[in-house]
DNA sequence: CTGGATCCGGGAAGATACTG
DNA sequence: CAGTATCTTCCCGGATCCAG
Protein backbone atom coordinates (compact mmCIF):
# COMPACT_ATOMS: atom_id res chain seq x y z
CA UNK A 1 0.00 0.00 0.00
CA UNK A 2 1.32 3.83 -0.41
CA UNK A 3 3.42 4.84 2.41
CA UNK A 4 2.02 7.79 4.55
CA UNK A 5 4.60 9.74 3.95
CA UNK A 6 5.19 10.86 7.78
CA UNK A 7 8.41 11.39 9.69
CA UNK A 8 6.62 8.87 12.92
CA UNK A 9 7.51 5.92 14.25
CA UNK A 10 3.73 4.61 14.42
CA UNK A 11 3.03 5.37 10.65
CA UNK A 12 6.68 3.69 9.35
CA UNK A 13 5.13 0.96 11.47
CA UNK A 14 2.32 1.01 9.41
CA UNK A 15 3.32 1.60 6.52
CA UNK A 16 5.44 -2.15 6.65
CA UNK A 17 2.90 -3.94 8.77
CA UNK A 18 0.26 -2.08 8.73
CA UNK A 19 -1.93 -4.04 5.18
CA UNK A 20 -4.64 -6.22 4.79
CA UNK A 21 -3.34 -9.82 5.84
CA UNK A 22 0.01 -8.66 6.84
CA UNK A 23 -0.23 -8.58 10.22
CA UNK A 24 -1.88 -12.03 10.17
CA UNK A 25 1.03 -13.55 8.21
CA UNK A 26 3.20 -12.11 10.90
CA UNK A 27 0.79 -14.03 13.87
CA UNK A 28 0.29 -17.52 12.14
CA UNK A 29 4.46 -17.27 11.53
CA UNK A 30 4.62 -16.40 15.19
CA UNK A 31 2.57 -19.27 16.60
CA UNK A 32 3.31 -21.99 14.21
CA UNK A 33 7.11 -21.36 13.27
CA UNK A 34 8.35 -21.77 9.64
CA UNK A 35 5.98 -22.37 7.44
CA UNK A 36 5.55 -23.14 3.95
CA UNK A 37 3.15 -21.43 1.39
CA UNK A 38 0.42 -23.79 1.29
CA UNK A 39 0.34 -24.32 5.37
CA UNK A 40 0.27 -20.12 5.89
CA UNK A 41 -2.60 -19.99 3.20
CA UNK A 42 -4.29 -22.81 5.46
CA UNK A 43 -4.02 -20.46 8.42
CA UNK A 44 -5.43 -17.53 6.55
CA UNK A 45 -8.84 -18.68 5.00
CA UNK A 46 -9.64 -16.58 2.14
CA UNK A 47 -6.74 -14.78 1.65
CA UNK A 48 -6.01 -14.85 -2.34
CA UNK A 49 -2.51 -16.72 -3.41
CA UNK A 50 -1.81 -13.64 -5.60
CA UNK A 51 -1.70 -11.01 -2.24
CA UNK A 52 -0.71 -13.91 -0.08
CA UNK A 53 2.40 -13.99 -2.40
CA UNK A 54 2.98 -9.84 -3.15
CA UNK A 55 2.60 -9.76 1.33
CA UNK A 56 5.64 -12.20 1.25
CA UNK A 57 7.58 -10.42 -0.86
CA UNK A 58 6.92 -6.87 0.54
CA UNK A 59 7.23 -8.71 4.25
CA UNK A 60 10.63 -10.19 2.35
CA UNK A 61 11.93 -6.93 1.07
CA UNK A 62 11.75 -5.07 4.30
CA UNK A 63 13.65 -7.78 6.32
CA UNK A 64 10.69 -9.50 8.28
CA UNK A 65 10.79 -12.87 6.69
CA UNK A 66 13.06 -14.72 4.88
CA UNK A 67 12.85 -17.49 2.33
CA UNK A 68 14.53 -20.33 2.69
CA UNK A 69 15.16 -23.40 -0.29
CA UNK A 70 14.53 -26.77 1.83
CA UNK A 71 17.44 -28.54 0.19
CA UNK A 72 16.46 -32.01 0.43
CA UNK A 73 14.48 -34.02 -2.09
CA UNK A 74 12.71 -30.69 -4.01
CA UNK A 75 12.76 -26.73 -3.66
CA UNK A 76 10.11 -26.39 -1.23
CA UNK A 77 10.70 -22.73 0.41
CA UNK A 78 9.61 -22.31 3.55
CA UNK A 79 9.02 -18.12 5.00
CA UNK A 80 10.80 -18.19 8.64
CA UNK A 81 10.37 -14.59 10.55
CA UNK A 82 13.93 -13.17 11.10
CA UNK A 83 15.23 -11.68 14.53
CA UNK A 84 13.05 -8.40 13.18
CA UNK A 85 9.84 -9.99 12.56
CA UNK A 86 9.90 -11.52 15.70
CA UNK A 87 10.14 -8.48 17.37
CA UNK A 88 6.74 -8.35 16.16
CA UNK A 89 5.27 -10.11 19.26
CA UNK A 90 4.74 -7.14 21.12
CA UNK A 91 2.25 -5.84 19.04
CA UNK A 92 0.56 -8.99 18.39
CA UNK A 93 0.60 -9.01 22.16
CA UNK A 94 -1.17 -5.76 22.39
CA UNK A 95 -3.20 -6.21 19.58
CA UNK A 96 -4.31 -9.62 21.14
CA UNK A 97 -5.03 -8.19 24.34
CA UNK A 98 -6.86 -4.95 23.24
CA UNK A 99 -8.90 -7.49 20.94
CA UNK A 100 -10.17 -10.39 22.84
CA UNK A 101 -13.28 -8.72 24.76
CA UNK A 102 -14.65 -8.53 20.95
CA UNK A 103 -13.89 -12.05 19.92
CA UNK A 104 -17.79 -12.62 21.38
CA UNK A 105 -18.82 -10.04 19.22
CA UNK A 106 -17.65 -11.84 16.04
CA UNK A 107 -19.82 -12.80 13.24
CA UNK A 108 -21.61 -16.18 13.88
CA UNK A 109 -19.81 -17.75 10.84
CA UNK A 110 -16.23 -16.89 12.28
CA UNK A 111 -13.40 -19.39 11.15
CA UNK A 112 -11.93 -21.19 14.19
CA UNK A 113 -8.87 -22.95 14.38
CA UNK A 114 -7.34 -23.96 17.44
CA UNK A 115 -3.50 -22.44 17.47
CA UNK A 116 -5.25 -19.32 17.33
CA UNK A 117 -5.84 -19.20 20.91
CA UNK A 118 -1.99 -20.13 21.56
CA UNK A 119 -1.19 -16.78 21.87
CA UNK A 120 -4.60 -15.75 23.71
CA UNK A 121 -3.48 -19.02 26.19
CA UNK A 122 0.06 -17.27 26.57
CA UNK A 123 -1.62 -14.35 27.97
CA UNK A 124 -4.04 -14.68 29.85
CA UNK A 125 -3.68 -18.56 31.69
CA UNK A 126 -1.26 -18.54 34.93
CA UNK A 127 0.46 -20.99 36.29
CA UNK A 128 -1.36 -21.15 39.97
CA UNK A 129 0.39 -24.20 41.74
CA UNK A 130 4.49 -23.23 40.41
CA UNK A 131 5.51 -25.97 43.14
CA UNK A 132 4.29 -28.23 41.60
CA UNK A 133 5.96 -30.32 38.80
CA UNK A 134 5.93 -29.77 35.56
CA UNK A 135 2.38 -30.43 33.40
CA UNK A 136 1.81 -29.94 29.53
CA UNK A 137 -1.58 -30.11 28.49
CA UNK A 138 -2.90 -29.61 24.55
CA UNK A 139 -5.50 -27.92 23.15
CA UNK A 140 -7.42 -29.30 20.22
CA UNK A 141 -5.02 -32.32 18.30
CA UNK A 142 -2.19 -32.74 16.73
CA UNK A 143 -3.64 -31.00 12.86
CA UNK A 144 -4.39 -27.85 14.37
CA UNK A 145 -4.07 -27.21 18.31
CA UNK A 146 -0.98 -26.58 20.61
CA UNK A 147 0.76 -27.45 23.63
CA UNK A 148 0.78 -25.60 26.64
CA UNK A 149 3.26 -26.19 29.65
CA UNK A 150 2.72 -24.85 32.83
CA UNK A 151 5.87 -25.15 35.16
CA UNK A 152 7.39 -22.46 38.02
CA UNK A 153 5.23 -20.40 37.53
CA UNK A 154 4.98 -20.06 33.85
CA UNK A 155 3.27 -20.80 30.60
CA UNK A 156 4.91 -21.72 27.78
CA UNK A 157 3.59 -22.68 24.18
CA UNK A 158 4.65 -24.38 21.80
CA UNK A 159 2.88 -26.36 18.32
CA UNK A 160 1.76 -29.26 18.90
CA UNK A 161 5.24 -32.11 19.35
CA UNK A 162 4.79 -35.87 18.66
CA UNK A 163 6.90 -36.80 22.03
CA UNK A 164 4.88 -34.50 24.29
CA UNK A 165 4.30 -36.32 27.34
CA UNK A 166 0.43 -34.91 28.17
CA UNK A 167 -1.32 -34.47 31.02
CA UNK A 168 -4.56 -34.03 29.81
CA UNK A 169 -6.07 -33.13 26.45
CA UNK A 170 -8.63 -30.18 25.77
CA UNK A 171 -11.46 -29.86 23.05
CA UNK A 172 -14.89 -28.74 22.45
CA UNK A 173 -16.78 -26.10 20.48
CA UNK A 174 -14.74 -22.88 19.97
CA UNK A 175 -17.16 -19.93 22.03
CA UNK A 176 -16.87 -22.36 24.58
CA UNK A 177 -13.25 -22.66 24.32
CA UNK A 178 -12.18 -18.78 23.78
CA UNK A 179 -14.74 -17.94 26.61
CA UNK A 180 -12.94 -20.61 29.05
CA UNK A 181 -9.60 -19.58 28.42
CA UNK A 182 -11.02 -15.79 28.76
CA UNK A 183 -12.44 -16.60 32.28
CA UNK A 184 -15.51 -15.63 30.92
CA UNK A 185 -16.99 -19.36 31.97
CA UNK A 186 -15.78 -21.54 34.12
CA UNK A 187 -15.09 -25.08 33.48
CA UNK A 188 -18.07 -26.57 34.92
CA UNK A 189 -20.01 -24.25 32.84
CA UNK A 190 -17.44 -25.28 29.59
CA UNK A 191 -18.01 -28.82 30.05
CA UNK A 192 -21.79 -28.52 30.35
CA UNK A 193 -21.70 -26.77 26.85
CA UNK A 194 -19.07 -29.49 25.54
CA UNK A 195 -15.58 -29.10 26.44
CA UNK A 196 -14.23 -32.24 26.65
CA UNK A 197 -11.55 -32.93 29.15
CA UNK A 198 -9.20 -36.31 28.70
CA UNK A 199 -6.86 -36.75 30.90
CA UNK A 200 -6.46 -34.99 34.35
CA UNK A 201 -8.96 -32.24 34.52
CA UNK A 202 -6.25 -31.06 37.62
CA UNK A 203 -3.73 -30.14 34.87
CA UNK A 204 -6.08 -27.53 33.40
CA UNK A 205 -7.47 -26.08 36.54
CA UNK A 206 -4.22 -25.65 37.39
CA UNK A 207 -4.10 -22.53 34.70
CA UNK A 208 -7.13 -21.64 34.14
CA UNK A 209 -8.25 -18.19 35.06
CA UNK A 210 -10.41 -17.91 38.24
CA UNK A 211 -13.53 -17.43 38.06
CA UNK A 212 -15.76 -15.40 40.73
CA UNK A 213 -17.72 -17.99 41.96
CA UNK A 214 -15.28 -21.52 43.20
CA UNK A 215 -17.89 -23.27 41.69
CA UNK A 216 -17.67 -27.78 42.24
CA UNK A 217 -14.91 -27.81 39.08
CA UNK A 218 -12.57 -26.85 41.62
CA UNK A 219 -11.72 -29.68 43.83
CA UNK A 220 -12.07 -31.73 40.69
CA UNK A 221 -13.20 -35.45 40.49
CA UNK A 222 -10.19 -37.48 40.67
CA UNK A 223 -6.69 -37.65 39.24
CA UNK A 224 -6.83 -40.56 37.03
CA UNK A 225 -3.14 -42.13 37.51
CA UNK A 226 -2.40 -41.44 33.56
CA UNK B 1 -12.80 -2.81 5.11
CA UNK B 2 -14.18 -6.68 5.23
CA UNK B 3 -13.91 -8.66 8.40
CA UNK B 4 -11.47 -11.37 8.65
CA UNK B 5 -14.83 -13.68 9.96
CA UNK B 6 -11.75 -15.41 11.98
CA UNK B 7 -12.92 -16.33 15.85
CA UNK B 8 -9.56 -15.01 16.95
CA UNK B 9 -8.44 -12.01 18.96
CA UNK B 10 -5.79 -10.04 17.01
CA UNK B 11 -7.84 -10.88 13.90
CA UNK B 12 -10.90 -9.10 15.69
CA UNK B 13 -8.88 -5.81 16.86
CA UNK B 14 -7.85 -5.69 13.07
CA UNK B 15 -11.72 -5.82 11.81
CA UNK B 16 -11.87 -2.87 13.88
CA UNK B 17 -8.41 -0.57 13.86
CA UNK B 18 -7.12 -2.75 11.10
CA UNK B 19 -8.48 -0.34 8.12
CA UNK B 20 -5.82 2.47 6.59
CA UNK B 21 -5.64 5.80 8.75
CA UNK B 22 -7.24 4.17 11.38
CA UNK B 23 -4.51 3.63 14.02
CA UNK B 24 -3.19 6.96 13.06
CA UNK B 25 -6.70 8.40 13.89
CA UNK B 26 -5.93 7.16 17.09
CA UNK B 27 -2.60 8.47 18.02
CA UNK B 28 -3.59 12.00 17.37
CA UNK B 29 -6.23 11.57 19.68
CA UNK B 30 -3.98 9.81 21.60
CA UNK B 31 -1.03 12.63 21.69
CA UNK B 32 -3.28 15.32 21.68
CA UNK B 33 -6.68 14.81 23.36
CA UNK B 34 -10.34 15.41 22.08
CA UNK B 35 -10.03 17.30 18.64
CA UNK B 36 -12.36 18.83 15.94
CA UNK B 37 -12.44 17.57 12.26
CA UNK B 38 -10.17 19.87 11.29
CA UNK B 39 -7.49 19.45 13.76
CA UNK B 40 -7.56 15.78 12.67
CA UNK B 41 -7.49 16.14 9.23
CA UNK B 42 -4.21 18.44 9.72
CA UNK B 43 -2.49 15.95 11.72
CA UNK B 44 -3.37 13.65 8.92
CA UNK B 45 -1.97 15.06 5.49
CA UNK B 46 -3.67 13.64 2.76
CA UNK B 47 -6.43 11.83 4.34
CA UNK B 48 -9.88 12.24 2.15
CA UNK B 49 -12.51 14.20 4.03
CA UNK B 50 -14.91 11.28 2.93
CA UNK B 51 -12.32 8.71 4.37
CA UNK B 52 -11.62 10.68 7.77
CA UNK B 53 -15.47 10.51 8.64
CA UNK B 54 -15.80 7.33 7.28
CA UNK B 55 -13.90 5.90 9.76
CA UNK B 56 -14.74 8.54 12.60
CA UNK B 57 -18.46 6.74 12.32
CA UNK B 58 -16.84 2.97 12.56
CA UNK B 59 -14.79 3.92 15.52
CA UNK B 60 -17.95 5.64 17.11
CA UNK B 61 -19.51 2.39 16.05
CA UNK B 62 -17.26 0.01 18.40
CA UNK B 63 -17.10 2.54 20.79
CA UNK B 64 -13.78 3.67 20.56
CA UNK B 65 -14.63 7.20 20.17
CA UNK B 66 -17.52 9.77 20.98
CA UNK B 67 -18.56 12.60 18.70
CA UNK B 68 -19.79 15.65 21.17
CA UNK B 69 -21.32 18.97 20.00
CA UNK B 70 -19.86 22.05 22.29
CA UNK B 71 -22.61 23.87 23.19
CA UNK B 72 -20.59 27.06 22.85
CA UNK B 73 -22.09 29.25 20.10
CA UNK B 74 -22.35 27.07 17.18
CA UNK B 75 -22.21 23.16 17.07
CA UNK B 76 -18.78 22.61 16.41
CA UNK B 77 -18.23 18.85 17.40
CA UNK B 78 -15.29 17.25 19.12
CA UNK B 79 -14.11 13.72 18.58
CA UNK B 80 -12.93 12.21 21.85
CA UNK B 81 -11.31 8.45 22.96
CA UNK B 82 -13.51 6.42 24.93
CA UNK B 83 -11.81 4.46 27.90
CA UNK B 84 -11.84 1.44 25.24
CA UNK B 85 -9.96 4.19 22.70
CA UNK B 86 -7.09 4.70 25.17
CA UNK B 87 -7.00 1.22 25.95
CA UNK B 88 -4.98 1.18 22.42
CA UNK B 89 -2.31 3.03 23.89
CA UNK B 90 -0.34 0.06 24.23
CA UNK B 91 -0.87 -1.14 20.58
CA UNK B 92 0.49 2.36 19.68
CA UNK B 93 3.31 2.00 21.95
CA UNK B 94 4.82 -1.56 20.33
CA UNK B 95 3.95 -0.17 16.61
CA UNK B 96 6.26 2.87 17.53
CA UNK B 97 8.93 0.94 19.17
CA UNK B 98 8.94 -1.34 16.30
CA UNK B 99 8.66 1.13 14.15
CA UNK B 100 11.12 3.50 15.29
CA UNK B 101 14.61 2.15 13.91
CA UNK B 102 12.77 2.60 10.09
CA UNK B 103 12.20 6.33 11.03
CA UNK B 104 15.67 7.34 9.05
CA UNK B 105 14.77 5.25 5.57
CA UNK B 106 11.36 7.02 5.53
CA UNK B 107 11.11 8.67 2.01
CA UNK B 108 12.80 11.50 2.06
CA UNK B 109 9.93 14.16 1.41
CA UNK B 110 8.06 12.74 4.38
CA UNK B 111 5.99 15.19 6.12
CA UNK B 112 6.74 16.05 9.85
CA UNK B 113 5.19 17.34 12.74
CA UNK B 114 6.31 18.01 15.92
CA UNK B 115 3.80 16.48 18.15
CA UNK B 116 4.41 13.06 16.03
CA UNK B 117 7.67 12.93 18.63
CA UNK B 118 5.54 13.09 21.69
CA UNK B 119 5.03 9.66 22.74
CA UNK B 120 8.44 8.71 21.08
CA UNK B 121 10.05 10.84 23.98
CA UNK B 122 7.63 9.46 26.44
CA UNK B 123 9.01 5.56 26.15
CA UNK B 124 12.51 6.76 24.95
CA UNK B 125 13.30 9.46 27.51
CA UNK B 126 14.11 8.92 31.25
CA UNK B 127 14.49 10.76 34.03
CA UNK B 128 18.15 10.37 34.88
CA UNK B 129 18.37 12.58 37.85
CA UNK B 130 15.31 11.92 39.77
CA UNK B 131 16.00 14.03 42.89
CA UNK B 132 16.08 17.19 41.36
CA UNK B 133 13.04 19.15 41.29
CA UNK B 134 10.42 18.46 37.84
CA UNK B 135 11.26 20.53 35.31
CA UNK B 136 9.72 20.81 31.90
CA UNK B 137 10.70 21.17 28.33
CA UNK B 138 9.16 22.34 25.48
CA UNK B 139 9.60 20.50 22.31
CA UNK B 140 8.84 22.39 18.86
CA UNK B 141 6.52 25.38 19.70
CA UNK B 142 2.96 25.79 20.61
CA UNK B 143 1.23 25.47 17.33
CA UNK B 144 3.43 21.78 16.84
CA UNK B 145 4.47 20.53 19.62
CA UNK B 146 4.73 19.19 23.40
CA UNK B 147 5.72 19.63 27.05
CA UNK B 148 7.71 17.19 28.84
CA UNK B 149 7.71 17.22 32.45
CA UNK B 150 10.86 15.51 34.17
CA UNK B 151 9.88 14.55 38.01
CA UNK B 152 11.04 12.11 40.55
CA UNK B 153 12.40 9.58 38.13
CA UNK B 154 9.22 9.89 35.56
CA UNK B 155 8.50 11.20 32.28
CA UNK B 156 5.34 13.40 31.05
CA UNK B 157 4.20 14.42 27.93
CA UNK B 158 1.30 16.75 27.08
CA UNK B 159 -0.07 18.84 24.34
CA UNK B 160 1.75 22.94 24.92
CA UNK B 161 -0.17 24.52 27.62
CA UNK B 162 0.06 28.29 28.36
CA UNK B 163 1.09 28.41 31.39
CA UNK B 164 4.00 26.12 31.74
CA UNK B 165 6.99 26.58 33.28
CA UNK B 166 9.80 26.12 30.61
CA UNK B 167 13.03 25.52 31.75
CA UNK B 168 13.97 25.32 28.00
CA UNK B 169 12.57 24.93 24.48
CA UNK B 170 13.78 22.75 21.85
CA UNK B 171 13.76 23.23 18.30
CA UNK B 172 15.59 22.24 14.89
CA UNK B 173 15.52 20.16 11.69
CA UNK B 174 13.04 17.10 11.93
CA UNK B 175 15.40 13.95 11.47
CA UNK B 176 18.09 15.39 13.82
CA UNK B 177 14.84 15.99 16.41
CA UNK B 178 14.80 12.36 15.67
CA UNK B 179 17.58 11.31 16.17
CA UNK B 180 18.66 12.69 19.30
CA UNK B 181 15.54 11.71 20.72
CA UNK B 182 16.18 8.06 19.72
CA UNK B 183 20.03 8.79 21.14
CA UNK B 184 21.35 8.13 17.50
CA UNK B 185 23.61 11.49 18.17
CA UNK B 186 24.11 12.94 21.12
CA UNK B 187 23.11 16.78 21.90
CA UNK B 188 26.85 18.24 20.45
CA UNK B 189 26.09 16.66 17.41
CA UNK B 190 22.44 17.62 17.63
CA UNK B 191 23.44 21.03 18.06
CA UNK B 192 26.32 21.31 15.41
CA UNK B 193 23.61 19.71 13.07
CA UNK B 194 21.11 22.99 13.73
CA UNK B 195 19.08 21.47 16.62
CA UNK B 196 18.52 24.83 19.10
CA UNK B 197 18.19 24.62 22.75
CA UNK B 198 16.80 27.90 24.27
CA UNK B 199 17.10 28.19 28.38
CA UNK B 200 19.10 25.49 30.30
CA UNK B 201 20.55 22.70 28.21
CA UNK B 202 20.84 20.61 31.43
CA UNK B 203 17.31 20.44 31.65
CA UNK B 204 17.42 18.50 28.43
CA UNK B 205 20.01 16.75 28.72
CA UNK B 206 18.54 15.13 32.55
CA UNK B 207 15.97 13.38 30.40
CA UNK B 208 18.17 12.31 26.82
CA UNK B 209 19.29 8.71 26.06
CA UNK B 210 22.96 8.28 27.35
CA UNK B 211 24.74 8.07 23.66
CA UNK B 212 27.79 5.32 23.80
CA UNK B 213 30.54 8.28 24.20
CA UNK B 214 30.34 10.84 27.13
CA UNK B 215 30.88 13.31 25.19
CA UNK B 216 31.73 17.18 25.90
CA UNK B 217 28.01 17.85 26.68
CA UNK B 218 28.24 15.74 29.19
CA UNK B 219 29.34 17.84 32.18
CA UNK B 220 27.57 20.43 30.57
CA UNK B 221 27.97 24.48 30.40
CA UNK B 222 26.66 26.29 33.28
CA UNK B 223 22.75 26.35 34.83
CA UNK B 224 22.31 29.89 33.98
CA UNK B 225 20.28 30.65 37.29
CA UNK B 226 17.27 30.89 34.91
C1' DC C 1 -15.40 29.13 7.62
C1' DT C 2 -15.98 24.53 9.53
C1' DG C 3 -17.89 19.97 8.85
C1' DG C 4 -19.04 17.28 6.15
C1' DA C 5 -21.54 14.73 1.51
C1' DT C 6 -21.18 13.44 -3.47
C1' DC C 7 -18.94 11.96 -7.55
C1' DC C 8 -15.51 9.60 -10.13
C1' DG C 9 -10.84 7.61 -11.73
C1' DG C 10 -7.21 4.54 -10.40
C1' DG C 11 -5.58 0.96 -7.82
C1' DA C 12 -5.76 -2.64 -4.37
C1' DA C 13 -8.22 -6.76 -2.86
C1' DG C 14 -10.90 -11.02 -3.94
C1' DA C 15 -12.04 -15.07 -6.75
C1' DT C 16 -10.71 -18.44 -9.87
C1' DA C 17 -8.36 -20.63 -13.57
C1' DC C 18 -4.05 -21.95 -15.05
C1' DT C 19 1.07 -23.48 -15.16
C1' DG C 20 5.96 -25.22 -13.90
C1' DC D 1 2.63 -27.74 -4.14
C1' DA D 2 3.78 -23.07 -5.10
C1' DG D 3 2.84 -19.83 -7.11
C1' DT D 4 1.24 -16.75 -11.80
C1' DA D 5 -2.36 -14.67 -14.74
C1' DT D 6 -6.64 -12.66 -15.37
C1' DC D 7 -10.85 -10.70 -14.35
C1' DT D 8 -14.16 -8.51 -11.29
C1' DT D 9 -15.30 -5.84 -7.40
C1' DC D 10 -14.69 -2.60 -4.09
C1' DC D 11 -11.98 0.75 -1.52
C1' DC D 12 -9.05 4.73 -1.47
C1' DG D 13 -7.82 9.34 -2.95
C1' DG D 14 -8.69 13.84 -4.90
C1' DA D 15 -11.76 17.32 -6.28
C1' DT D 16 -15.88 19.53 -5.91
C1' DC D 17 -20.11 20.75 -3.88
C1' DC D 18 -23.39 21.65 0.02
C1' DA D 19 -25.31 22.99 4.69
C1' DG D 20 -25.15 25.27 9.17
Amino acid sequence: MKSYGQLCAVARALDIVGDRWTMLVIRELLIQGPLRFGELQGGLPGVATNLLTQRLRELEEHGVLVRESVRRSSGSTMYRLTERGEALEGVIRELLKWGAPTVSEAPAESIFQMHWLSQPARYLLKDHRPQEPASTIRFGNFDDGFDLTASDGNIEVRPCSRDAQLRAVVSGPRQVLVGLLQGAIDLAAAIACGVEVQGESAALIRVLPQTGTPSSADQDNSLPSR
